[in-house]
DNA sequence: ACAAAAGTGTTTTTTATACACCCATGC
DNA sequence: GCATGGGTGTATAAAAAACACTTTTGT
C-alpha cells in the first residue's frame, strides 16, 4: 500500500482567489452639512437585503482601478470624482462564499476610496430603490467586513483633506471660501479652526484664483468666487504642504 | 446551427488570481549611515538570475499578512521587525506567466512595508548567496514591477518616519538621542533638521526614558542611553504628533 | 591641553490662535 | 437701520530654526 503523499506539488497548495473591489464612495452635502457614504442593498446572496459597499469582482483583462471605475458607474453618474486605492482584505474566512476547509476559492477585497460631488451626483436606480446614500454617522450593520473598510475609509478621508487638496473635487469649479471652510467643519469637526485663520491659510497656499465674479447667497455682503489652480499647484504636489 | 452565446455565465468572465506577496524590507546601517533594502535573485523563471524583492505566493487558509511574514522568516532572522501593508497592484500582464490572450490565471500582488534592525538581522542563505542587501540608492533592475513597489515602499518609510515612532523598532532597545538622529539622517538626508532642535523636540514628546547609563562612543562625552516608553506613547498612538 | 562629542540655553523668526473690527448687501 | 455674512487686521502665544555656549570624556 503506497503512503500517504507527504507534501503537495507547489501549485495544489497555493489558494485560488476572485479578486473583489469595494469602494467606500464620500460625498458632501454641502446644504445640510453631512458626509454621506454610498451603499448598496444586496440583492444576492450571501447578505441579500444586507446594506454593503458598492463593489464587483474583477473581471478578465480587467485592472483594479478599472473595475473601481466600473461599480461607480453602474451606481452613480458624477462629471467628476476622486478615487485612489485604500487597502485589501484577504484573511481567509473573510467571505462565506469560501468552503471552511480552506480548499476552494478565497475572496479578496482591493478597497478604493472615493469623493464625488453631491450636487452633481445622480445615483441610477434600476427599478428598485436598491443604492443611496447613508449620513457616515448612520450606518446600518453592513455585509461582509464592510464596516471595517469603511472605517478605513472615513479615517483616510479626514487624514487626506489636512494635506491634500481633494476638497475642490467635492467643490463646484467655482465656490466661496465659506463653502471650502463648510466642508471642511463638516468632515472635520466644527472646531477644527477659525474661519478667518482658515482663510488666509488657505489663500497663502497661492493655488486659488479669485475670479472676481461674486454671489450673494441670501443677506450678507457677496462673496467673490474662487477657482482651484491646479498649475499653482503642481510645483507642490510631492510638498508637504497643509491644508487646515 | 446555434449562434454563438451572447454572453458567458458571470462567472466565466471573472479572473482567477493567484495571490502573491511581495515585501520591501528595509533596515539601517547605522555604522556606514545607509539604507538597506533586502532583496533576492530568482532561480526560477521567470526573471530567472534577476533580483526581485522577496516574495511568495498566499497558500490555503493563509493570511495576507502570514505570508508577508512566512517569506520574511525564509529570507532573514530577525528579533523584532515592523510591518504593514502598502499597496496592490494588479493589473493585467504585470506578470509575464499570464496568458497574453487576458485568459488563465492572473497575478496580483499585495505589497508590504517591513523595517528591521541590521545588526540583529541575519540573512538566511541556504549555499548559494542569492540574498542581500542593497543600499536604496544603488538597485539593480528588478523582476516585475517591483521597482515601482520599490519606490512607493521608499516614500513610504521617508512619510512614516516623520509622524510615527517606527524608529524605535530599527534601534536597540537602549540607545543614544545621537543615534536616533543619526537614523533620521540617514533615511531623510542630511539636512532635515539641527540635531540640538530635533534633540529637544524629540525630548518633549515625553516618550524616551533617560537610563541613567551612560556610555562612551570613543572620544567625547558619554551619551545617555534612552529607552521607548511604549507606554507613554500609546494615549499619543492616534494623535497627529510629529517626530521631525 | 585640546579635540570631540554630549547636552543646555538663548535669540530670532515664523507660524498658530484668538479675536476685534470694517465692509457690503438684503430686508 | 440693522442683522447677516464677507473680509481684513492685530495682539498674543507657541513653535521652529539658527547657533552660541557649557560639560565631560579620550588622548
Amino acid at each position: 500500500m503506497k503512503t500517504k503523499p507527504k507534501a503537495n506539488t507547489k501549485s495544489e497548495t497555493l489558494a485560488d482567489f476572485k479578486v473583489g473591489v469595494d469602494n467606500v464612495i464620500f460625498s458632501v452635502d454641502t446644504v445640510y452639512n453631512r458626509v454621506l457614504v454610498l451603499l448598496r442593498k444586496r440583492t444576492e446572496e450571501p447578505f441579500k437585503n444586507c446594506w454593503s459597499l458598492p463593489g464587483t469582482l474583477v473581471r478578465r483583462g480587467e485592472s483594479l482601478t478599472d473595475a473601481a471605475y466600473r461599480t461607480l458607474a453602474e451606481k452613480i453618474q458624477v462629471d467628476n470624482l476622486y478615487l485612489e486605492q485604500l487597502y485589501s482584505f484577504g484573511e481567509p474566512g473573510r467571505d462565506p462564499r469560501e468552503s471552511p476547509d480552506s480548499f476552494g476559492v478565497r475572496y479578496l477585497s482591493v478597497s478604493y476610496f472615493a469623493l464625488v460631488r453631491y450636487e452633481a451626483a445622480r445615483i441610477i436606480n434600476k427599478a428598485n430603490y436598491s443604492v443611496s446614500w447613508y449620513k457616515v454617522n448612520e450606518i446600518p450593520n453592513l455585509a461582509f467586513d464592510h464596516d471595517k473598510i469603511l472605517n478605513y475609509g472615513w479615517n483616510r478621508l479626514k487624514n487626506k483633506l489636512q494635506y491634500s487638496p481633494i476638497a475642490f473635487e467635492v467643490l463646484p469649479p467655482e465656490f466661496t471660501l465659506n463653502e471650502v471652510y463648510q466642508l471642511y467643519c463638516t468632515i472635520l469637526g466644527e472646531n477644527f479652526s477659525d474661519y478667518s485663520n482658515f482663510r488666509s491659510r488657505l489663500l497663502k497656499l497661492g493655488i486659488l484664483l479669485d475670479t472676481g465674479v461674486k454671489v450673494s447667497r441670501g443677506a450678507g455682503r457677496p462673496a467673490s468666487l474662487y477657482r482651484f489652480d491646479s498649475e499653482a499647484f503642481t510645483p507642490l504636489k510631492d510638498k508637504p504642504l497643509l491644508f487646515i
